[in-house]
This record gives C-alpha cells, sequence and structure tokens, in this order.
RNA sequence: GGUACCAUAGCUCAGUUGGUAGAGCAACGGACUGAAAAUCCGUGUGUCCCUGGUUCAAAUCCAGGUGGUACCA
C-alpha cells in the first residue's frame, strides 16, 4: 500500500538561526518520519557548539541522518553527499512516503534536488599546484591558463574568485577537455516529488537571534571547543565561522571580545548570502518558523 | 547656576579661505556545479540638532534655543 503512493521530500531551507530545527522536528513528528540534514559543517562530529547542532534532546525524538556523520580528517565534498542521501531516499521511502531534509547549504540541497554533473573529484595534487601558482603568480596567472584551456567559459566566470577559477582548471587539466563542455546544465530526473518551504523571519530579528544565539555558544563553551580544534585549524572543516575567528584570537591578533563581535557579524553575513541562494529559486514557498499549521496545510494540498 | 568644548550616515569621525558632504566599520543588493558557514562582485543609505540672522550662496560665520561632556561653584 505504502509503496504504490508518491514519495516525497520535503526540503526546509533558510538562513541560519531561523529555527530550522526545531520546525523541522514538529514537522517530522506530525508526519512520522525522519530528518536529513543538509548542513555543510553540521556533517563533522568534532564539530558541535559552533555548528548549532541540534541537540542530544532533539536528537533522540526524530532519528537524524548527516549529523555528526563525517569527519573532519576526511574529505567530503557535494557530490558524494548527493550519492549518500539519494541511497538513504531510497531506504527510506520504503518506510515513509515523506522525508524531510532540512539545512541552509544551498549548493548541497541543489545537488540533492536537482543533481550535479558528473565531473572528476580533486585530485590533491593538482589543487595545491594551482594554488601555488595563485599565490605565486596572482589571479592572471590563472586567469591566463583558462583563458587558453576553455576561452568560452572563460568568458562567463566570474575572473576575481580564484576558487572558481581553479576547479575549472582542475577540471580542463584532468580530464583534458573543457569544463564549460562538460557541465550539461538539466536537472536530473528524481523519482520521488519535492515541496520546498523556506523558512524566514524579519531581518531585524533574525539579526538578534544570531546575536543572542552566539552569546549562548560561548556560555555553552565554543571557547573551549575551538581550542581543542585549535591544531586542525589548517582544515578546511574549519574553515567555519564561529572557529576561525577564535583561532584568530588565539594566535594572538584580536582580542576575545572582538573575536565574538566577529562572529556574530560573519553569521549575519552568512544568513544575508544564504537568502541571497535561496531566493532566486522560485520554487521556494515562504513561511515563518511559526506557521507550522500552513506549512502542513500546504503539504495536505500539494 | 557659571564657563569651556561638542552636536555631520546605524556607529566612530573627516570636512580647507562659505559654493548643499565623505572615510572606516556596520548595513544593503548580487554571483556561485566537488573548498559552499567557502570564495567573489557591486551599492552611501544624510532634516549636516532646532529657530532666526548675515550672504548671490551656510555643515562652515553670528545670535538664541535644545541636548551632551568637562571643569568651576
Amino acid at each position: 500500500m505504502i509503496s504504490n503512493q508518491i514519495k516525497r521530500l520535503i526540503v526546509i531551507a533558510g538562513p541560519t538561526a531561523v529555527g530550522k530545527t526545531d520546525f523541522a522536528i514538529k514537522l517530522a513528528q506530525y508526519l512520522e518520519t525522519e530528518i536529513i540534514s543538509a548542513d555543510s559543517r553540521q556533517f563533522y562530529k568534532e564539530l558541535n557548539i559552533g555548528t548549532a547542532k541540534p541537540s542530544p534532546k532533539e536528537l533522540s525524538l526524530i532519528k537524524h541522518h548527516f549529523i555528526g556523520s563525517h569527519s573532519i580528517h576526511d574529505y567530503y565534498n557535494v557530490a558524494q553527499f548527493e550519492t549518500e542521501v539519494l541511497n538513504l531516499l531510497d531506504s527510506l521511502f520504503k518506510k515513509y512516503n515523506e522525508v524531510i531534509m532540512v539545512g541552509g547549504s544551498g549548493l548541497y540541497i541543489d545537488a540533492v534536488c536537482n543533481g550535479i554533473d558528473e565531473l572528476p573529484d580533486v585530485d590533491e595534487e593538482l589543487r595545491q599546484e594551482l594554488n601555488e601558482i595563485y599565490e605565486e603568480e596572482g589571479i592572471t596567472a590563472i586567469q591566463e591558463k583558462l583563458k587558453f584551456l576553455d576561452p568560452e567559459f572563460y568568458e562567463t566566470i566570474d575572473k576575481s574568485n580564484p576558487k572558481r577559477i581553479i576547479r575549472a582548471l582542475e577540471v580542463c587539466i584532468a580530464t583534458g577537455q573543457k569544463y564549460s563542455e562538460q557541465r550539461s546544465n538539466k536537472n536530473k530526473e528524481r523519482s520521488f516529488e519535492i515541496i520546498k518551504v523556506g523558512l524566514n523571519k524579519d531581518r531585524e530579528q533574525l539579526y538578534e537571534r544570531i546575536n543572542l544565539r552566539v552569546d549562548q555558544m560561548v556560555s555553552s563553551g565554543l571557547v573551549e571547543e575551538a581550542t581543542g580544534l585549535f591544531e586542525s585549524r589548517h582544515l578546511n572543516a574549519l574553515n567555519t565561522v564561529g572557529y576561525k575567528e577564535l583561532f584568530d584570537h588565539f594566535l594572538g591578533n584580536i582580542t576575545l571580545e572582538k573575536a565574538i563581535e566577529k562572529i556574530k557579524t560573519n553569521s549575519r553575513r552568512y544568513a544575508k548570502r544564504q537568502l541571497t541562494w535561496f531566493r532566486k529559486n522560485e520554487s521556494y514557498k515562504w513561511f515563518n518558523p511559526n506557521e507550522l499549521e500552513e506549512v502542513i496545510d500546504l503539504i495536505k494540498r500539494t
């Protein structure tokens, strides 16, 4: 009976600190289902306070996936996430008609919803080589390389963004083909339907919540957590708001007070970037986090 | 109560011999397919405290008021 029904993925997205975790748990309780986290920092088992992971109590209420599922020492990327989530959904949809995916990492959500092109993973050595060229010879050096290897892509790319340029170069060099020719610009077919819910609040209220939450993180021991991770600060997983500012303080560059202030500022900016990402996607229906009933209505009607 | 100094963007402040204003931070808008809490691009948002005066023209000079700070009583 259950297996004949249409399967649906309910995506809950929105800026940091808007109240996604709590909302998703309530919705999961109503739908009697499980939650997949789409948060590129909550994957890491070593990061807890600074990533605002659901609490042990919250985790005991509803089964969560991709919370603390990986280590900061392991390489991880969006494509792996897409594969792992699709596999997981296969099994979850055998038990449930609806599954919830909640998170703030737009790229990761899109990879699950629309798919991502099959391109080679990063070759660490090649990336390092290109980074060295960038650091030693400047952005012009890598711009010129890309202009030569993939002029079409070079024309459309953000030319002052070194990470974009280096990624495109990696693909061109690793495959011997142009990056632009390997991108399909097509969404992959999914065997399930997707309902996208965006959560947002008044900007002023959101910022108050962000500021308050940072203070709470500090009282819960964020500084101590960061101290324990100081030796790992070079890892990509720790290029993260809440940690990098404290590392800067440990290095003696800024006061603790200043570091905390910067965590707040950087969190606000992160929230803004998240909103930019989600807003341009017209398939999101927007709600205030206190509108659980309205979202349930939407799910029933759709 | 008296004297001095100050009042310009959300904040801290610049502003020349009078020609309706600009820096840092904050903020705002955007881009983004294997680093994405990353990375990158763009944008001054103003009753120059108020009222009156001088002047072709006032943030700027003058008078008064209001608010603040310091010192003296």
